[in-house]
DNA sequence: TGAACATATGAACAGTTGAACATATGATGA
DNA sequence: TCATCATATGTTCAACTGTTCATATGTTCA
């Protein structure tokens, strides 16, 4: 097993992954991979209405797997880091495979 | 955005992080990774009881992310295939990061 | 075969979650 | 400043989920 106390590790990653367990934030982060968006577009492109996705939004930011910033009126978010990308690329291979 | 209808794969995807979406089944999972293990070792050494590991694997068998197979009176399970590890080694990388 | 062991299954319940609606906050520019 | 646009927040509710308890199924071996 490994070296460290692997419990708390196991109840944050399953906080992490929750984060990517519902379909909304999953399109959410996958329309992110082509870069910053705001809140209307990510609306627009999932069909989805604006509170929906800004509950989405705040909770993503929360667990710090998005950042925003503001232009304008308008506020737009982009993923934190790489890991955000190989986390759904991994999945991706996943569900892609036989 | 990708070639392929996104769509589907995203639903999918989704559902396959719900599966390490609860701290349960990530603790099946990550005892897993040591190798097989029987339903009365794991319920063990999760502190659980049997009935509730028992559910979880039948969900994580379903999802084809585990193995089952009977010697003697016990069934033991084991990891599908090697997507599920690099699964949670990239998870554990971005929860153990700054 | 039948007792004992190991696991699976069904039902019920509490806790959690995501969406919708209504409304509030905040920024912009006339 | 005020009307408008863009986003955030609070609340409610239905649906889902994980655990527990009770029981059933299935396997082994005396």
């Amino acid at each position: 097993m490994a070296a460290f106390d692997s419990e708390d590790l196991l109840y944050d990653l399953a906080d992490l992954f929750k984060m990517f367990a519902d379909s909304t934030r999953v399109r959410i982060l996958y329309a992110l991979l082509d870069g910053e968006k705001n809140v209307g577009e990510l609306a627009d492109s999932l069909s989805m209405n604006q509170s929906a996705i800004s509950h989405q939004l705040s909770v993503l930011k929360a667990s710090k797997l998005v950042k925003a910033r503001r232009d304008k009126k308008s506020m737009y978010y982009c993923l934190a880091d790489d890991h955000v990308e190989s986390i759904i690329k991994t999945g991706v291979e996943h569900v892609l495979e036989p």
